[in-house]
DNA sequence: ATATTACTTTGAAAAGC
DNA sequence: GCTTTAAAAAGTAATAT
């Protein structure tokens, strides 16, 4: 019907001029988060297509754009945790989850689990960590991982734990707080993940 | 043979019925003891039975959804105790409701580990949901019979989806046949 | 540092916003 | 979409001892 027609086009105007919004959000919490242009660039693609699909509809831009920045910075191999990605939008950790979950199976992201290894770079240079410690963090995380460890357990605790016990191990010791706040987990987390993993490697202490 | 499917525990068994008449969930509240009724939150009138160990949500239309029962028997066990509840306060209810299970929650041990980064890609990305940074649980949705199974690191899992008792069994012989064919079962 | 308690996910129905 | 009910899985988090 013409109606329904009129009103296609209605909904795709209105995408259309909520694009701008939603792109100039996603610069906005790119910059915050210190991503490079690429990553902007691959989340504007995939909020463009999740516009032409429709998927927008009953959700909030906002916390579609964030969904698509998370997703972008996934594919693009540098991962934000949940929780960074929450702190420089205004839509809810919960609900970025959430989103994240509908456009990517929605769209076929086809997106694997984060690597654990991801987070190491960053985490460790903010911790002023030696290459040698996030050598050995990265061994870590192989071994175990291929010791099937990683099954259920979240990358950013894992690689915590990893770190944490790297810089034991290279006498360059950080404190359970000091790593478990860059990585945005609990020392409990730490404290658990880093039990399995140093049985699992068969270091004694 | 003991295989995973006879480590097939059901959970949760979610039934609907009606009554055919219709109720003032007010009175009513005031006539069960122990039952709850927040229209502002819910419309429905809470009521819980202890033997079997059910909840029931009551509603004006005379509707009732049983959940929390163990079995199939369980669910027709307490739906009875509660059209005798209404018939007590001199409520019509019909002589055999019929009720309609809507959702069957079961668990089961595949009984090896699994390793879920490789099992997410060998049944494919596309048909499978696995975000340990918020559930530890792989989610597969399978198509027959129509279930959703969420897999963990244990080998532990949950069937749920399903309306027939057999669709827990089916579904479990399934995914073990998918997994063993992927080399990732131990 | 450990022990509870609570919340995350899946599925379905009900009536109504 | 949301609201409420129940139950399992296992990880994580908040709070208590």
């Amino acid at each position: 019907r013409l109606r329904k027609w009129q009103e296609r086009i209605r909904t795709k105007d209105a995408g259309e001029r909520n694009l701008q919004f939603a792109l100039s959000e996603v610069d906005r919490m790119a910059s915050a988060l210190g991503v490079p242009r690429s990553v902007r660039e691959v989340a504007s693609v995939i909020y463009r297509r999740a516009l032409d699909e429709d998927l927008i509809r009953g959700r909030s831009i906002e916390g579609v754009a964030t969904a698509c920045l998370y997703a972008a910075c996934r594919k693009e191999g540098i991962p934000r945790s949940l929780e960074e990605i929450a702190e420089v939008s205004r839509v809810e950790r919960k609900e970025i989850g959430r989103t994240y979950r509908y456009v990517s199976q929605e769209l076929g992201l086809e997106m694997r689990p984060v690597d654990p290894k991801k987070y190491v770079p960053r985490f460790s240079s903010e911790l002023d960590l030696s290459k040698e410690v996030q050598s050995k963090a990265n061994e870590i995380i192989e071994t175990t991982a291929e010791q099937g460890l990683l099954s259920g357990k979240s990358p950013t605790g894992y690689a915590a734990a990893a770190i944490y016990a790297a810089s034991l191990l290279c006498n360059e010791k950080k404190t359970q707080r000091e790593v478990a706040d860059v990585a945005q987990v609990t020392e409990v987390t730490i404290r658990n993940r880093y039990q399995e993993q140093i049985e699992a490697m068969g270091i004694h202490t | 043979m003991s295989g995973p499917a006879d480590s097939i525990e059901i959970q949760n068994v979610v039934a609907s019925t009606g009554i055919g008449q219709e109720l003032d969930l007010e009175a009513l509240a005031d006539d069960l003891p122990g039952a709850d009724f927040n229209p502002d939150n819910f419309p429905g009138l809470v009521y819980r039975t202890q033997d079997p160990k059910a909840a029931a949500l009551i509603f004006r239309s005379g509707k009732i959804v049983c959940t929390g029962a163990k079995s199939i028997d369980d669910v027709h066990e307490a739906l009875g105790i509660i059209f005798d509840k209404l018939r007590e306060l001199k409520i019509p209810v019909d002589d055999e409701p019929e009720i309609t299970v809507q959702n069957i929650v079961s668990s089961a041990d595949l009984g090896h580990n699994l390793n879920l980064n490789a099992l997410a890609i060998g049944l494919g990305l596309e048909d499978v949901e696995y975000e340990p940074e918020q559930f530890p649980g792989l989610v597969y949705r399978m198509d027959e019979p129509k279930v959703v199974i969420l897999l963990f690191g244990s080998g532990k899992i949950v069937i749920t989806g399903g309306k027939r008792t057999d669709d827990a069994e089916t579904a479990v012989e399934e995914i073990v046949e998918r997994i063993d064919a992927l080399g990732l079962l131990g």
